[in-house]
DNA sequence: ATATATAACTAACAGTCGTTACTTGAAATT
DNA sequence: AATTTCAAGTAACGACTGTTAGTTATATAT
């Protein structure tokens, strides 16, 4: 009970750390002996808090998936047009990424390393989400907010590459903050898809 | 002399074929024994080809970021306006990355697993790349045909972003070719800049 | 004071890593 | 026919991998 609870704190902060490491090196590049060097401790002193590396991983990428469908379920949920809807949808995954770029950029870029089942689960919840993305954007096109001249693949994935590598570049302490970058990109963005801008 | 021919054909069979490997794996958690498998042969073999496995991922990347600077220089050397610049530099580095996908993969995602003085390099080029692009949109702006109201550096890591992923998703043998993919991309992106679309 | 839980330790495992040294058989060149 | 080149082979190296088993010191709760 009490074991459970103070085991996350510490627990977390192996997972925080090794974020951290994995995002630097990439995971498979990352090893159990680095990501305990980092936290001062031996490598097998690390299984006292997670059952293994892979658990990790996973705990960082689910974790983030939820967050992402969290914030898009609840931008479906307002009856707003469909151009108002994908500006919604942009800031609140920047919004997610921007309260831990780190297992953002863990998320977007290791999420492969993943175990079956585990990556199988994955990516099914990755395609749903982005096919939700594709809904809004085929309502805009019927609607006449969005050109139809646009193949809507090549738009919802060039919206998303846009979106994933921001971690990968944004400096949380430079001038523009997370609303501001998620206004102007959602503006440059849409107003890409939108006739008559 | 003739060595080095008929080597290099055997040996880019095998930059090839760990390419593919590289791109599906990573660098890190693909093997040497992996790759020579691939190529029905014993890992100790390919060292009659190659140098290191690091050699495979320098060739690789120097390689494609020749490319990009060769099809960067070409479209800068013309004397026409910033837009019409920005959109010949997207369809430019498109066509580049559709010649090889896999390499294209590999230099986007693998290039941190090079060793230093390597990453050094690769990097001051990469950065190189983008302030030309850089340059062009600001150019665009002081020209009045961009708008000022976007942060450069947001636009600029958007559209690598855009670019860079497509190795990622772009099915070669899907109904778009890659030179209208260069064209909606850079008409996507570009419109999405312009003041009056 | 005693019991418990937490977080660390040492030692070691079986397996994999990139790579080297040396050898061999076939093909091409002289 | 003799020599060289090419592409592969076998065996093995030292280092590193994730992980386990079992132990110990410290802080907290009873």
């Amino acid at each position: 009970m009490s074991e459970a609870i103070s085991n996350l704190s510490r627990k977390e902060q192996v997972i925080r750390k090794a974020a951290e490491l994995f995002k630097e090196k990439g995971y498979a590049a990352a090893s159990m002996r680095d990501l305990a060097h980092l936290l001062g401790i031996e490598a097998a002193s690390l299984y006292s808090h997670i059952k293994s590396k892979e658990e990790i991983l996973r705990s960082l990428c689910f974790d983030m998936a939820a967050e992402f469908q969290k914030s898009l379920a609840e931008v479906e949920s307002k009856n707003v047009t469909a151009s108002e809807k994908l500006r919604n949808g942009i800031i609140g995954h920047i919004q997610v990424m921007a309260k831990d770029l780190t297992a953002s950029a863990v998320f977007m870029n290791e999420h492969r390393h993943l175990s079956q089942p585990y990556l199988r689960d994955f990516l099914l919840m990755r395609i749903n989400y982005i096919n939700r993305f594709k809904s809004i954007i085929e309502q805009g096109v019927k609607s006449g907010e969005f050109k139809d001249s646009i193949d809507k693949k090549l738009a919802v994935m060039t919206l998303f590459s846009s979106l994933n590598w921001m971690p990968m570049w944004y400096d949380p302490g430079s001038a523009i903050d997370p609303l501001q970058l998620g206004l102007q990109l959602a503006d440059m963005l849409v107003n890409g898809l939108k006739k008559n801008a």
